[in-house]
DNA sequence: TATGAATGAGAGTTCATTCAT
DNA sequence: CATGAATGAACTCTCATTCAT
């Protein structure tokens, strides 16, 4: 309803606006991931959210359409911040097993940084309807452009023949399976080890095996 | 509330009842698989479950204490039936990585056969306050469980030599992370073909890595 | 519904049955008195009447309409037992002042008997819809009794000039007011000296006024 | 939860905000009254209140915290007016006799005019559970302020020997009781004279006696 | 006659969202 | 732009009452 950003900003007062209107709407989204990450979808309040961001309650939504839509921008948010974060760390790398080796830490560094709202972003999904204007699908599209990057990864080794001929998706699907379920494991038990730890045995495992 | 079944059921007129009790107890259950299933928590009335099941509204309250012990009694109902199901297949089992095959197969078979249920088993969680008598924390009980089968099985195989030295519950994540994405990728694809099929693929890859 | 006694219970078998009615009717009611004394109206379950009474919910509306009507019942029970208590105290009245004193403490008396009772006595009311069947109604007609017996004692002290000249309701009311007042001071306070004790006091302050 | 009022309304636009809460508690509690007074509490609708007030259902929350707080509040707010009329019609007394007998004139006069809140006054209570912030608890302290009232004429009359020696709270409670119930019984036979004209009468036979 | 499982209407309360200021 | 008071739809759970056994 509010949340277009204009397509051309000219002069030096609209750009102050808009950059001023990005600032605000970044105010909010972090007032949300505090309050989503420790309530839930469900058990967060508007009113919390505004007052974490020190707004009224009706300036959200000057800044996003509903609820749903500012928890959906927010996972958007987050996985855009994630894929920018493993590929600038996957980037240096040498060869595609080393970039395979970084995206795993990067994986688990980000993990580490965000357990809280890791905790939501494996488990809570909207019900959405299946109504075009369902701001989760487009969450879905940034979640497979995250996927893609480690898909990328290991088409590209398998290219150079470093790792098996196997369908490039579920030899990536193993990997973020084992990735994911490492973190969830460390979340149930509580504890607060770095996951990062983890990186070397999660590498060797997918690339040699279990035997 | 009303959900215990008693010490000593010595007549059968009680014995008879007690079993009624439990045939309509499920029936409650097997309604909310349905429509805990397609709505989620949140979305789901208490009405429709009742409708679904053939009671009125207030019935189900004879039976749950609540909407969440409700949804917490699915939980356990359903990992019970997981959990039985796994053992069965894997109890024939020749040797410790035929039971681990066995078990990944089986665990597939469930997926294939409860795909709606499992949509959200991965997913949904209620946000436990962490009161004694939260329903969640049972749920989390029987978890474990289901988790300690395949835990169990890989710890046999480390004995006999047939898996590497590491931590059992790492390599069992590893197996059950890798079970999960798969489904997940195939339930957000919308695929229909049986999960069933990749066993063979997961084994080997679990067993001989991605190299 | 279920609660009128036949005419002419001619036989012995039909007898019985009458007072067998008759002895499970007040087992109710007993049990309906130290519930509702308890809880007041509306905080009461009717399971928990059942209960307290050794009876399953259904058996109760053998014996009364409703809810309702239990509760008009009590009072009414109640009411009877004050009367014939205060008329069998007076009765031995040498005069008239001699009556008013007996019948004083009688009230008294009852009420330190009833206390738990008497806390809804003077408070709660139900809100009678002014249909006919309004089963409060028949309450106040035997409110009205209780009230008489005042009264009368009050008429016939008038007779021989022994009380001043006035309505004579009013002068009941003047110490019916007084007995009602200190009793619920002496329950706001949560005292638990007998309210016997301010017999004299009341009469005298009654006939020789403040001064 | 909304309903006090901040330490320092320094600022003009503060002040008047506060003044129009008040004004719109006061619209709620106006419409509750005549609401409650006709239907006692359980019978009341909180809708019903809404709407007699001209608000939303929602809005009442906004200025009560439930529907027991409203009730409270209404007979603090009542209870408050009644102390105001009687202390002020009581202060231009000449004498301590004086005094008591335009409080007994004050509280008729109260009574003729809140003839339907006085109804329940007398009568309904709602069932306190021990917690601290049972909302009825502060009631009990208005109500005690009221007695308060009453007794401090009495004692100031009891030193100038105007009464006899008596514990206060019993002559204060035997002009109450008196008062109350000649209103009960006024109401019980749905007369409508004013009650005001049996003040000499009341005052006669407290000070003087029915002899 | 007694039972107690089933009923289902009903109401208090919350909270996302709007809109006049 | 920001505000926050007002809105009102929506939903869970209770419990008096019924009726098949």
């Amino acid at each position: 309803m509010a949340t277009q950003t204009k397509a051309k900003p000219a002069s030096p007062a609209a750009l102050r606006k808009e950059r001023d209107r990005h600032l605000r709407r970044n105010d909010i989204l972090a007032a949300a991931e505090r309050v989503f990450a420790e309530k839930g979808f469900h058990e967060t309040r508007m009113e919390q959210i505004a007052q974490e961001a020190g707004y009224a309650a009706g300036t959200i939504y000057l800044y996003f359409a509903d609820k749903e839509t500012l928890y959906a921008a927010l996972f958007i948010h987050k996985i855009e911040e994630m894929v920018a974060h493993v590929e600038a760390e996957t980037a240096p790398a040498t060869d595609p097993l080393d970039g395979l080796r970084r995206a795993v830490r990067a994986q688990f560094e980000f993990h580490d940084q965000n357990s809280a709202f890791f905790n939501h972003f494996v488990r809570q999904r909207l019900h959405g309807s299946p109504g075009k204007d369902d701001p989760w699908s487009e969450v879905v599209l940034h979640y497979r452009r995250h996927f893609n990057v480690l898909v990328n990864l290991v088409e590209r080794a398998q290219k150079r023949k470093l790792l098996r001929k196997a369908p490039s998706h579920l030899l990536a699907s193993a990997l973020l399976g084992f990735i994911i379920q490492i973190a969830r494991g460390a979340q149930r038990e509580g504890k607060s080890t770095p996951l990062v730890g983890h990186t070397d045995f999660v590498c060797d495992l997918f690339l040699n095996g279990a035997t």
